[in-house]
DNA sequence: AGCACGCCGACT
DNA sequence: GTCGGCGTGCTC
């Protein structure tokens, strides 16, 4: 170290479930800026870290007397400014997770040799003037499609896959950055350095610098892939949303039926709500009561009547059909046993023959007959797509019958039979009719999200639909107000009956939930680790800690124990501290422990 | 997450 | 008598 100029050290973050950076001494005559990536030995092997800090030596403290060097520079220039750090910063102590795993998710990956060099990223961008706004109106995407477009300001679309955002990158003729793009790190720059006004992506794209005005929209909005298992463990729309809160543009939200949090934003004047004009037709919403129908056979008269027209006309249809529900249902009165105390449907427990809540771990004896109507046709049966393909084709053995995940994948088929994904990226007006098998599967599922859900189905086989078509729901209730609210086309009324549900019980968006869940091979060790967190927590004011429940089956066939926690919009910040030794070392005695911020699925 | 160092079962 | 299982702990 020559006399005068001090060393320098970086602090890195690297892809690991650690919530700590770690420091380095930066070669002399090295240009390092937050940001920027580089290579560096940790434990002995060479792995990729972020610079989040560069200072003189002796700031870091805690670190060891000897620092490691860094070995080199991945890139010429930092991918993202101080801005998109400090985003990156607010989401990992959002979700309780690692700062270098976050970044390592939302960047492009390195490119494999040293690129020469390049220009760095312009002046950080000035403050421009912050709107959010929800778009649900039809012929939202063809708006998006002019608005973006016509210039001039950059855009950036997020889309919830990649199948999506290639449609619309060729759509808009944009800077393709997801992960099937052919150079994402290129394509990065390219928007970066102002060679491109357009972006679209995945979820890795969400920090892409882009100079203003900027207008960033997120497709499909209410959909859960926004927010898909593992890091970085944030809703894609809460990050942009906070994404415009800090540096300004005009964030754009679009879907037919928004999630239930954005309609409230909207209401409460925090978004503006955009409708469009009314569709000049709209797909008449058909409900069909199924009590002691459905179960010889899925479907009723007026299913069977809009099968039979569509395939005269020789237009399509589509149905469906929903995997095997975990709660019970009446097959005569529709009633659903539901847990006194969350209001969401008790998951029945076979072996043990009992009911349990997911959420509060309530449990009671399963009923021999249905406690409403005293019927013995309690039942857990569904129909599943293959059972519903069987008997499709024996009733119209003429008509071309697909099961299929996607209807792009079946283009000959006169009947398509699919789970709800079946309906996702139709082209709007496409199908003749769409049927609902048993829209009470998805009602059932225990899960407090389960009549939005619903409602967002009804809306999406509606605009699948042709406005003179049918849209034909099979249900036990044909009251519900999701149903209602569909067949009169009335989203308002929909959203305030449910968020008074949400209100009353004390569900998101009023209150904020986490998920602790715990999974071993050993049972006791896993009720054991979950046990000190729940004790960990209990001091703390403001939390509902419920007890230990059984978590639905996850990947590995262990078994998983969850906890729910409740709590105010400061939840994240009032879990950091007593849960802090239990992220930074979640595996214990043979358990492990997942902390998961504001889940979205819990079936 | 990896990877190393730690103590208890089936083998050349 | 050893080789090796993965349980636990650490990473500038």
């Amino acid at each position: 170290v020559a006399a005068g100029s001090p060393a320098l050290v970086a602090d890195l973050v690297f892809d690991l479930p650690l919530r700590r950076s770690f420091s380095y001494r930066v070669p002399p005559g090295l240009a390092l800026r937050p940001g920027q990536r580089v290579a560096a030995r940790l434990q002995g092997r060479l792995r990729v870290g972020v610079v989040v800090a560069v200072g003189p030596e002796g700031g870091a403290a805690g670190a060891p007397a000897s620092l490691a060097a860094i070995e080199r520079v991945l890139e010429p220039a930092p991918l993202v400014g101080p801005a998109g750090l400090e985003l990156a910063r607010w989401a990992a102590a959002e979700s309780l997770s690692s700062l270098g795993a976050t970044l390592a998710a939302w960047l492009p990956p390195p490119p494999r040799a040293a690129p020469a060099a390049v220009a760095p990223p312009g002046a950080s961008p000035s403050r421009q003037p912050a709107t959010t706004e929800l778009w649900c109106g039809p012929g939202r995407g063809e708006a998006l499609e002019r608005e973006l477009a016509g210039g001039p300001g950059a855009g950036l679309v997020i889309a919830p896959d990649g199948e999506t955002a290639g449609a619309w990158a060729g759509r808009l003729d944009a800077a393709r950055l997801d992960a099937a793009a052919p150079d994402r790190w290129q394509a990065w720059l390219a928007v970066v350095r102002g060679r491109r006004r357009l972006a679209v992506g995945t979820r890795s794209a969400l920090l892409l610098p882009l100079p203003p005005p900027a207008t960033l929209a997120l497709l499909d909005e209410q959909d859960a892939a926004h927010k898909p298992p593992g890091a970085p463990r944030l809703h894609s729309r809460d990050l942009l949303r906070r994404r415009v809160q800090l540096e300004g543009g005009r964030l754009l939200l679009l879907a037919g039926a928004p999630s239930v949090e954005s309609w409230w934003e909207a209401r409460q004047g925090r978004a503006r709500l955009v409708e469009g004009a009314a569709a000049p037709g709209r797909a008449e919403v058909v409900a069909a009561p199924t009590r002691g129908i459905l179960r010889n056979h899925p479907l009723t008269l007026p299913l069977t009547a809009a099968l039979r027209d569509a395939l005269r006309r020789g237009g399509r249809i589509a149905l469906v059909a929903h995997r095997r529900a975990p709660a019970l249902g009446c097959d005569d009165c529709g009633a659903v046993p539901r847990c006194p105390d969350c209001g969401v449907a008790l998951a029945y427990e076979r072996t043990a023959a009992k009911l349990g809540c997911r959420l509060c771990g309530h449990r009671e004896p399963a009923p021999a007959s249905c406690p409403r109507c005293r019927g013995r046709r309690l039942a857990q049966l569904g129909w599943g797509p293959e059972r519903v393909v069987a008997a499709v084709a024996r009733r119209f053995p003429q008509a071309v019958v697909a099961s299929a995940t996607d209807a792009a994948r079946a283009p000959r088929a006169d009947v398509l039979v699919g789970t709800t994904a079946l309906l996702r990226r139709l082209p709007p007006g496409g199908l003749d009719a769409v049927g609902i098998v048993a829209l009470d599967d998805l009602l059932r599922l225990p899960d407090f999200r389960a009549a939005e859900r619903a409602f967002q189905l009804l809306w999406t086989a509606v605009e699948a639909t042709r406005p003179a078509g049918r849209v034909v729901v099979q249900t036990l209730h044909p009251d519900h107000y999701a149903l209602r609210a569909a067949q009169t086309a009335d989203r308002a009324r929909f959203y305030d009956d449910e968020l008074r549900f949400r209100e009353e019980l004390g569900y998101p968006p009023f209150r904020r939930l986490c998920l602790l869940r715990v999974s071993g091979a050993d049972p006791g060790a896993a009720r054991r680790l979950l046990e000190d967190c729940r004790a960990a927590l209990g001091g703390v004011a403001g939390l509902v800690v419920y007890p230990p429940a059984p978590a639905g089956a996850g990947p590995a066939r262990r078994p998983r124990l969850a906890c729910l926690v409740k709590g105010p919009r400061e939840l994240p910040a009032l879990l950091a501290g007593p849960l802090g030794p239990l992220l930074d070392r979640p595996r214990r005695a043979g358990a492990v422990v997942e902390v998961e911020m504001d889940p979205v699925d819990f079936a």
